[in-house]
DNA sequence: ACATGAAATGAATTATAGTTCATTTCTTTA
DNA sequence: TAAAGAAATGAACTATAATTCATTTCATGT
């Protein structure tokens, strides 16, 4: 016997595959899914593209796990808004504003979390974190129903609907030529305003 | 001299190039962009790989028109329903309700033509339909403060909002799994009445 | 019918990017 | 320090799909 797995050896370990994952984040910030290749994301972790392949079993396993990291994150500070003091409006109000001002602090990496198609793998893991999403924001909005600050409408759907507001006003090919709207605080305020008045705003009826 | 082009070869030239145009739709409609393949294309199509080549300079360019014909073709129908008579709020609501039913009863097709990146020539010309479609909206907004039938408030906002709300709520991810809501009509009627509120003026309660 | 020029064909080529693996470098322990 | 096992390397390999082009087929006018 002449070798054995040492601690130092596995923070080393752990770290190198933290770094790649890292490294998936930064890339992809800056050029999106489509411009991520495994070689670039390695040279952005200072390492070799077979390592790459010693950490993760494929490009695409590789993406998923980091948008799942990602994705987690943004998860654990939207419920904690969520979860705070409050009526059920005031804490969707913040939720959603919480949301726009981190997705316009960091727009390419948004739009790649949320919406641009990658990988099978990737679209999955993004499916299940977006799910996650909306359960926060449907469980806001059954809240704000139950307590009388909502009328009575398809959560589920609403929920979709927010998601949906707040990837095309902020993130989207749409909010891309951002050159009317450089103002991030008055992006936010703005989506904020148009998602508090599509779930509180009395249904409408046809004349 | 023993050749010239005369009006039947024009004829039969042009056929064939909406022919593979149609294809793309088609092929589109039922895999997107994703699987949609030059190959698989000009097989729908009924002409060698090639042929497609004598019409189109490469694949983006062929996928780029084939969705500048379609979106136009949807925006000449949304812009007929924005132009009736009627209130502003009547007619964002028939404008809302028409995307909304024909988005539902081609999902695939919607997605692919909305949302689904692909080469950069087909973004671009999405950009613009997508411009276009929010201008619409955007208009129907606009002539809805003028008439006090909706609050003062970011009309271009407005507009990017209720298309994503739109995608997201009957195209996206989130509505793939339609488990629970097989039935268009009454999503088509969920929707449109997120749309609204979220736009219209009457606040369920005061703040 | 035939000569001519254009269009169509589809197998071969090319380009791109993911994956592998023989070799090298590093860690550990005796 | 040397042997042994593990990790890292990156050039080579491979798979996929876009594009090309030598050849064949088709239309036209004499």
């Amino acid at each position: 016997m002449a070798y054995r797995h040492t601690e130092r050896v596995q923070e080393q370990l752990q770290d190198k595959r933290d770094r790649i994952l890292q490294a998936v984040r930064a890339v992809v910030g800056e050029v999106g899914f489509r411009g991520a290749q495994v070689a670039t994301v390695a040279e952005a972790a200072g390492v070799a593209t077979g390592t790459v392949y010693r950490h993760f079993p494929s490009k695409g396993e590789l993406f998923a796990e980091a948008l799942a990291l990602n994705a987690g994150h943004e998860l654990a500070v939207l419920a904690a808004v969520a979860r705070s003091e409050g009526t059920a409006m005031d804490r969707l109000a913040d939720a959603v504003r919480v949301f726009a001002l981190r997705a316009v602090r960091a727009r390419r990496l948004a739009w790649a979390m949320i919406a641009e198609p990658a990988e099978p793998e990737v679209d999955a893991a993004r499916l299940a974190s977006r799910r996650a999403f909306a359960d926060v924001f449907e469980g806001l909005i059954t809240d704000g129903i139950a307590a009388g600050d909502f009328p009575p409408q398809n959560a589920r759907l609403a929920a979709a609907g927010l998601i949906g507001a707040l990837t095309e006003g902020l993130i989207g090919p749409l909010a891309q030529d951002a050159d009317h709207q450089p103002d991030a605080a008055a992006l936010a305020r703005d989506v904020t305003a148009f998602c508090l008045q599509a779930v509180s705003a009395r249904p409408y009826k046809e004349s």
